[in-house]
RNA sequence: GCCCCCAUAGUUUAACGGAUAGAAUGCUGGCCUCCGAAGCCGGUGAUCGGCGUUCGAAUCGCCGUGGGGGCGCCA
């Protein structure tokens, strides 16, 4: 169990053994009381005082009186109603030799699997910062699930029935120009349906572009097979840039191999339902519809919700079901597997393919769909339906619509129709990052590693720039806000972690004997304490899908970090061994710490920059 | 009409119902002979409005204001 959860459980343990209080009480009273109040607070003196019609201040001067601490504290001191307890020294010595040699932590290991799926950008257009954001989110999201001991599983969906590829696909067969080599396919193809789509407005072209996207429907042809190369060969393109920002997946499931393989037996599930049924009169009458309920459905014109229509085919919401049925396990068919691309960390990405092998994907307890804001009732929909569907098993899935709100321009949204996104692309962000960053690495690095560096940082600063507002907040992308190398940034977390590095360099050849009993200044303590909270931080952020809480934790580690490095020499001359040692125990402990937590960002830290 | 999200220094933002609302950036004044100045120290400056709940509200509730999104047998 992590140091901090002990401490406080302890804590209140002995709270209630001074008070007439119990242990879960005392526990939730706990608190990070401000650095100069103490290390941790308790407020159980106000309820108390409400339950015992007494003046709290009083009642937390009793507790500060008979309350025995455990050995983790030295001292409780009653400020006014607030009870502030804190550490003692073999406390703080123990917080830098546990974080120090605390092997890559791994969470105890939980059952349920999770299932996450982002950031299914149709594949006719290269990813815009908009649909980066999306796969930051989703992509570090997973970190910290891996990381909180969930089995997790990459899920990506590609739509490639959708009206656009057809649209493209038309473009393709159509126009004279053939891509070129000289530029990524996705952006060629991008560009091109913007041209395609105005095309596409005239009805004899309209209606070519519905025979094929008809056809590729129907599966079987050479049109539907050329389709899906399409598609197959833009989304290797922009998984290019996916792997250049640290992204990867384990599975890709293409709209085509759902439609074929597991949408029948999906609508025959859907229909067993008893909540769910078929309409015989009114306006829905032919319909297959699902009687929602709830407070958010209730005041509704129409709670009805279609899922097949009149005509026997499923809508968008059917179809969302039926995917969600396979992702939660509930369906007996399931997908055939190819390979689909080696990525850069070793491992393989498969995609859903006719004719492939069997292998064990979806299944799991709990789907995560990184989606935006706008679609929460679609998603609110599909969840309430599967669950309706689902209740006849014994299975019961966890569907958690992970929202957020887009990055768009200061007056214009992205759209691939109007072509909003040329000059915005993540490889351009990318590009122009690199440039920046590579100005600023030290002379003496050069070659392969500079460039390595350079990416290095300024993925990690854009990664950083994206991750550390709160989701449901909009971002107007300004290149300088997202390119940024101080304050707020990445570069900021990362350089701290280089000065960590420079110290233990410095050191190597020096050894020191154990430090013993020394007294910790306020910088080194103020430290101490961030990392400590490193776990409840990682937890915390992993339950509530929030990776900008992380960020936040990060950049006051680093600020702690470099007031003690201003504040507390090491190597200088005059500095005992003691003092070193103690000392350099709080480096590697912080090393360590900035390192995991960038990791779990998808950041990567560097040791010379 | 109904539903959802957002509103905090000039700007971008953080804050399990707890103490003096924390950062960054900007502007401004300092700090490199000393483990890396992508840094450190100081100054400046904020909870959209009203009512309520509470010992205590940026946070919870109600009513407003401003901005964004949603509510199809569309995709």
């Amino acid at each position: 169990m992590c140091m901090l959860t002990e401490a406080k459980e302890e804590l209140a343990k002995a709270l209630s053994v001074a008070v007439q209080v119990g242990e879960q009480e005392a526990l939730a009273s706990i608190e990070y009381p401000k650095n100069e109040f103490g290390d941790l607070a308790s407020t159980i003196a106000f309820s108390l005082a409400k339950a015992q019609k007494r003046n709290p201040v009083q009642i937390a001067n009793e507790i500060e009186a008979k309350i025995k601490l455990p050995p983790a504290f030295e001292k409780a001191v009653a400020t006014g109603p607030y009870l502030n307890f804190f550490f003692s020294k073999e406390f703080f010595a123990k917080i830098a030799s546990a974080a120090a040699s605390a092997k890559k932590k791994l969470a105890k290991k939980k059952k349920e699997k999770v299932l996450i799926e982002f950031p299914s950008v149709n594949p006719n257009k290269p990813w815009h910062m908009g649909h980066l954001r999306n796969a930051l989110l989703g992509d570090s999201v997973s970190r910290l699930l891996e990381h909180a001991g969930f089995v997790v599983e990459r899920e990506d969906y590609i739509d490639d029935l959708g009206l656009q590829v057809a649209q493209s696909f038309w473009g393709y067969k159509n126009f004279p120009e053939k891509p070129p080599s000289n530029e990524k396919f996705d952006h060629w193809l991008g560009k091109q349906y913007v041209k395609v789509s105005a095309e596409a407005e005239k009805p004899e072209i309209n209606e070519q572009v519905r025979k094929i996207l008809h056809e590729m429907e129907k599966g079987g042809s050479k049109t539907s097979k050329d389709a899906r190369a399409l598609v197959e060969k833009c989304v290797l393109a922009q998984y290019q840039t996916s792997f250049a920002y640290g992204i990867f997946h384990d599975v890709l499931i293409f709209e085509s191999d759902i439609a074929h393989v597991i949408f029948k037996e999906g609508m025959e599930r859907i229909k067993k339902s008893d909540r769910i049924v078929q309409e015989t009169q009114g306006k829905n009458a032919g319909c297959l519809v699902a009687k929602m309920s709830g407070a958010e459905f209730e005041g509704m014109e129409n709670p009805d919700k279609i899922l097949i229509r009149s005509d026997g085919t499923a809508t968008y919401t059917g179809k969302d079901v039926i995917f969600h049925l396979w992702k939660a396990g509930l369906l007996k068919g399931d997908f055939a597997y190819s390979e689909f691309v080696s990525q850069p960390n070793g491992k393989m990405a498969y995609k859903s393919a006719n004719g492939g092998k069997k292998m064990k994907f979806g299944n799991a307890d709990i789907l995560v769909n990184v989606i935006g804001m706008e679609q929460s009732y679609p998603q609110k929909v599909v969840a309430q339906v599967v669950h309706m569907v689902a209740e006849e098993g014994k299975k019961k899935p966890q569907l958690v619509h992970l929202a957020y709100e887009h990055a768009a321009l200061p007056d214009v949204k992205f759209s691939g129709r109007e072509g909003t996104w040329i000059g915005y692309t993540a490889d351009e962000l990318l590009a122009e990052g690199i440039k920046r960053a590579a100005e600023k690495i030290k002379p003496e690095i050069t070659g392969t590693e500079r460039e390595k560096i350079a990416s290095a940082i300024a993925s990690g600063a854009i990664r950083f720039s994206f991750l550390k507002t709160c989701a449901d907040k909009k971002i107007i992308f300004e290149w300088d806000r997202a390119l940024s190398m101080e304050g707020d940034s990445a570069p900021y977390v990362i350089y701290a972690h280089a000065r960590c590095g420079g110290i233990l360099e410095k050191a190597a050849g020096r050894t020191f004997g154990k430090a013993n009993g020394y007294a910790y200044s306020k910088e080194e303590m103020a430290l101490l304490k961030k990392i400590l909270q490193f776990d409840e931080t990682t937890s915390r952020a992993a339950e509530e899908y929030r990776p900008h809480m992380l960020c936040d934790y990060l950049l006051d580690l680093a600020s702690a970090f470099n007031k003690f490095y201003t504040t507390s020499p090491i190597l200088a001359e005059g500095i005992d061994e003691n003092t070193a040692s103690a000392r350099l125990e709080i480096v590697k402990a912080t090393k360590k710490k900035l390192a995991d937590g960038l990791e779990l960002l998808g950041i990567k830290a560097l040791e010379k920059m």
